[in-house]
DNA sequence: TCGCCTTACACATTTGAACTGT
DNA sequence: AACAGTTCAAATGTGTAAGGCG
């Protein structure tokens, strides 16, 4: 996948951005050039590849800090809070689709393994969406951001803070496969993230998320009004975030009762299960075999010709759990490969030619040698932005979007070099690093 | 010694190409 | 020829356990 870091090396992980400098010999065009036209937007980080959103300038109010969270994972609920503003997609709203499963894990406090390779999430997000417009084209992303500033530990029977966070790793931005794509798409089935991974590789040269191990995150998803994806204008985000998906993220599970949810629900660890083949029992009993000799043949039939279900579409997919059939895909409803629906200029480019982006930095305009190494900008960090915080509603379905309207990109994230193309459907954005504590 | 991380492993699931039938 | 359904194998996603590292 491409992400900027290949691009960019001499960047570093710190990025700060800067308007166009006169004269600058950008490879872009003009529009996209144009992403600093809004002055209340201090460093605009989206834009580089937001640049195709229905204009609403306004005025930003300082963000408010996220409410704490409780001390301990599984050990009692988060509070409840009232829902925050950074809403300017008036009646959209969001409601999680797997949200029993997210709170059975949260219950027990969950973990999300991270690998150097990288790991999916596991639950997935997947969300509904109403209220938008079904003409109108939209962007679906996704970020982590730590929850707080410490690094925990796990005692035995908790989790417990033990000591200061790490500096805050650079922030990626998973873009959904299908974006953009017009409301009417994004409405008509879940949206599932199942295929974010998370690395705890600093040096990740595949664009994953990347995590402290030991560290409390939270998942947000982020709808972008995009009418054109190259023009320059924006209409309006909202961003959302779950409380019940907080976790923790580890490199092996450190609660014995995740570990038994995980194997219970994920379909990949059906193996582990009580009558798997690799179960604690059969394990035992293969390693006694081959101390003995070689395993019978009569294993190799176990085949994958029985294997059920159908592929998984890119919104459809992930965590549909084996006693919970009504969450199955459903067949023929996928789309499995999502036809580019924009006609935009530069990123028609890379909606023809994905491949030549990514991992292909010669197929990318030049780096912008106006815009010079900088240290870190010093400004907030993304994660204090003001998220609606979702309760659920007063019927119980979905979650109430209506807050006061809010721009929307200088919360949502902070430097990266520009101009920087759009990174494409499915492909994850660095958006720069920025030291937290 | 301890806590955390990496790696190899075996198995299940997903995915897409090849094949077959209509 | 076009399409839909089936089969198969490679790729990918799992948790576990052993060993390494600081």
């Amino acid at each position: 996948m491409y992400h900027p870091r290949e691009l960019y090396p001499s960047l570093g992980t710190g990025y700060r951005l800067g308007p166009p400098q006169p004269g600058a010999d950008s490879s872009f065009p003009p529009a996209l050039a144009e992403g600093y036209r809004y002055p209340d937007l201090d460093t605009p980080k989206l834009d580089c590849f937001l640049s195709g959103i229905e204009a609403a300038p306004r005025t930003l109010a300082a963000p408010p800090p996220l409410p704490p969270l409780p001390p301990a994972l599984g050990s009692e609920p988060p509070p409840p809070s009232a829902p925050e503003g950074l809403h300017s997609l008036p009646g959209v709203s969001l409601s999680l689709e797997n949200r029993e499963l997210w709170k059975e894990f949260n219950s027990v406090g969950t973990e999300m393994i991270i690998t150097k390779a990288g790991r999916r999430m596991f639950p997935a997000c997947r969300v509904s969406v109403t209220g938008l417009d079904p003409e109108a084209r939209y962007l679906f992303l996704l970020d982590v951001v730590p929850v707080d500033g410490a690094r925990y530990r796990w005692q035995g029977r908790r989790w417990e803070p033990s000591g200061k966070a790490e500096p805050r790793l650079p922030d990626r931005v998973y873009i959904h496969p299908d974006s953009p794509a017009t409301g009417a798409h994004w409405m008509r089935q879940p949206v599932s993230f199942h295929r974010v991974k998370l690395t705890n590789s600093t040096l990740d040269p595949h664009g994953h998320l990347i995590l402290h191990s030991m560290h409390k995150y939270q998942p947000r998803i982020h709808l972008v009004r995009a009418a054109q994806l190259c023009s320059q204008h924006w209409g309006g985000v909202a961003s959302f975030r779950f409380p019940e998906t907080t976790f923790i993220s580890v490199t092996a599970y450190q609660n014995p009762r995740i570990t038994q949810l995980k194997i219970a629900a994920n379909p990949f660890a059906k193996g582990f299960r009580e009558n798997g083949r690799n179960c604690k029992r059969e394990r035992d009993a293969r390693v006694k075999r081959k101390l003995r000799g070689p395993e019978p043949a009569a294993t190799a039939a176990y085949g994958s010709g029985d294997a059920p279900g159908g592929p998984c579409d890119s919104t459809l997919g992930g965590d549909v759990r084996e006693s919970d059939p009504e969450q199955a895909p459903v067949p023929g409803e996928a789309a499995r490969a999502p036809a580019p629906p924009c006609s935009g200029p530069s990123a028609e480019a890379y909606l023809l030619h994905p491949a030549a982006f990514h991992g292909a930095p010669s197929h990318l305009p030049a780096r912008n040698p106006s815009f010079l190494e900088a240290p870190d900008s010093g400004r907030p960090a993304p994660y204090s932005a003001t998220f609606l915080e979702l309760q659920p509603g007063p019927a119980g379905s979905g979650y109430p979007a209506a807050a006061p309207p809010a721009s929307f990109a200088s919360h949502f994230l902070q430097g990266g070099p520009f101009p920087l193309p759009y990174p494409g459907p499915g492909a994850y954005l660095d958006v720069g690093s920025k030291p937290m504590y």
